[in-house]
DNA sequence: AAGTCACCCAACCGCCCCTTT
DNA sequence: TAAAGGGGCGGTTGGGTGACT
């Protein structure tokens, strides 16, 4: 078993975050940046390992995070990325705008994997159930050839189990371009932010402008209360705020960000 | 009202990879 | 070149909560 030094060097707390711990954690990061996790506890005045803060701000403190159900179009886009990309949960959410990987790995977890099951298709394969049947008969066959291959006939009399019907592929790049909103939309919408780059995770803010940006929304954010749930419905009130205005994206480079604000 | 169950989801764990020393 | 450290990722866990009995 590792232990990640982080860990190591004090006893450290577990579990949920408190509301204060969260206003520390986005202080820090408001002030400082993003520069190295493991130095964030200490200096953010935290009982944690720099990994937790890490998750704790990638998966729910982040102010672009876009919170609430799944759309019909999120929702055919990860079963599409699934189709492709498997459990890949981190390259899927780059294609998802606001969502994180955990937020989509959860999701596909209590729900999509039912319902996909529900419509008779198999969540794993994305084939049909009855093609997992065929499969298994055709599993089993070839394993049952494999055990007895001292005596595997050189001719195969069921040809047909191993052969697997084509099936339509699915055009990603298309259903990409039309899944989400024109950005002219976005910049009168109330409830979704400004993306330049598909990729949220890639995570790069841009400078003084986006610093400010956030700072300005974390502040109104914590100046008027502690409690967590207003951070969220507040930041999805101020879309406009995270946008560059130069080029439309929320761009905070991390390392111009902390040395910018230091 | 109390107990049980199922579900959701935030957070942790363990591993891997990359960078630095 | 090997070791150590840090970050990222996918799998898993367990606490909270609502539905049901």
């Amino acid at each position: 078993m590792v232990i990640h030094s982080c860990c190591l060097k004090q006893k450290l707390r577990k579990g949920l975050w408190s509301p204060d711990e969260d206003e520390k954690l986005i202080n820090h990061i408001i002030r400082f940046g993003i520069g190295c996790w493991s130095l964030v506890p200490k200096r953010a005045g935290l009982q944690r390992c720099g990994k937790s803060c890490r998750l704790r701000w990638i998966n729910y403190l982040r102010p672009d995070l876009k919170r609430g159900s799944f759309s019909q179009d999120e929702e055919d886009l990860i079963i599409s990325l699934h189709e492709v990309l498997g459990n890949r949960w981190s390259q899927i959410a780059t294609h998802l705008p606001g969502r994180t990987d955990n937020e989509i790995k959860n999701f596909w977890n209590s729900c999509l994997k039912k319902k996909l099951q529900q419509n008779g298709i198999n969540p794993a394969t994305h084939k049909p159930l009855n093609d997992v049947v065929n499969d298994q008969k055709n599993h089993n066959f070839n394993n049952a050839n494999h055990m007895n291959s001292a005596i595997k006939p050189l001719f195969d009399p069921f040809p047909a189990l191993a052969f697997q019907l084509p099936r339509p592929i699915l055009n990603i790049y298309d259903h990409l371009q039309t899944a989400f909103i024109p950005d002219s939309e976005l910049l009168t919408g109330t409830e979704n932010y400004v993306y330049g780059d598909s990729s949220i995770n890639s995570f790069n803010w841009n400078s003084n402008i986006g610093a400010e940006m956030t700072r300005l929304v974390f502040n109104d954010a914590l100046n008027l209360s502690s409690d967590s749930s207003y951070y969220y419905s507040n930041f999805q009130m101020k879309p406009s705020l995270f946008q560059n205005p130069s080029d439309g994206c929320i761009d905070i480079h991390q390392s111009e960000f902390g040395r910018d604000l230091i």
